[in-house]
DNA sequence: TTATTCATGTAATGGGTTACATGATTAG
DNA sequence: CTAATCATGTAACCCATTACATGAATAA
């Protein structure tokens, strides 16, 4: 159940309603972890009923803003250091990636590997341009800058890897 | 639903039990996508009663074996070639990185990032030893030697953001 | 004969997605 | 006044996990 240590890290940071909360995730983390709306709504409710954030006044259109209190920053710090991390993984993306290089014909392996790369370089693109943004901007945050230089570091990988795949494929006998 | 296509990629290389595939889940693909026993079982008997694959006669132990047909491969190709591919991620590896970085004081984001570099140093070192192995090795797969430097060059890759998480936690002003 | 590995499954629960549902506020 | 954005939720369904449950074959 990491949503709600997601959440509480996010508010950690600062306060904010679900429905800033749902853009954060949608803008800074969508390679990380992905959360929604209708997820966050139901969990930051399930977070104030065990005490682990608190709602101040609503604002326009029913807006609630969720503060983060000593109890969630408690339970995010055990969760961080003192359970030991699912090492598993699930996704979607290195899968497809494995897939192609091992159950597709070469031709078709190759055109699907070219689809993927396409999605990696636009991935590393954007953290660059996101990267230099942030040189130039005295209040952008260390941590958003550590996510950027994460996905920026993931995405390079997988572009590396495809260069090693392509090769592998291309020597491969051709139908 | 990606299991389905991951079960079909596995049994494309090869006819499998769902005992042989939980282990190959486990062995080569714990960091690209993992599943077990008690979720494969049923997943194949729909892929059965879906026409993608067939049961071969019962060896011991009521082990049936699984082989991919054509409708199977097709599906496979399809979702391959033709879907373009889920580019949102949920990743605990990932997603506790940020949060240390991003939530904890200098001293527990040290100490919890420690932890983590233990873990992608022993995923790195262990995908080493295995790619000197397979290249002694002439039986070694393609597709096996893929997915391995798959997650050497992704385990690389956190070593080298938690470099710069570590100077980025350590130039902050101690609590 | 005992432990390990092989081999398969079901039931209950929990988490996530999709579709459904509503409406206020602000910018142009 | 119209479109975009802000803002929140519920219900049904699907997928995944955990706990439960069983037992045959092989190696020591």
């Amino acid at each position: 159940m990491s949503l709600r240590h997601a959440v509480l890290g996010l508010l950690a940071g600062r306060p904010a309603s679900g429905y800033e909360l749902a853009k954060h995730f949608q803008r800074t983390l969508p390679h990380i972890w992905y959360a929604r709306n209708h997820q966050l709504y139901p969990e930051l409710s399930r977070l104030a009923a065990d005490g682990h954030v608190e709602v101040g006044k609503e604002g326009p259109r029913g807006r609630r803003l969720y503060e983060i209190n000593d109890s969630g920053r408690e339970e995010l710090r055990r969760w961080l250091v003192d359970v030991d991390s699912d090492r598993t993984a699930r996704s979607e993306t290195y899968l497809r990636a494995f897939l192609l290089s091992a159950a597709l014909s070469p031709d078709d392996a190759l055109q699907a590997l070219d689809r993927e790369v396409g999605h990696w370089r636009a991935d590393r693109d954007e953290m660059l341009a996101l990267t230099k943004h942030m040189a130039d901007d005295p209040e952008a945050d260390e941590a958003h800058q550590l996510a950027v230089s994460m996905t920026l570091k993931l995405s390079e990988a997988m572009l590396a890897w495809a260069d090693e795949a392509r090769e592998a494929i291309e020597a491969r006998p051709r139908d």
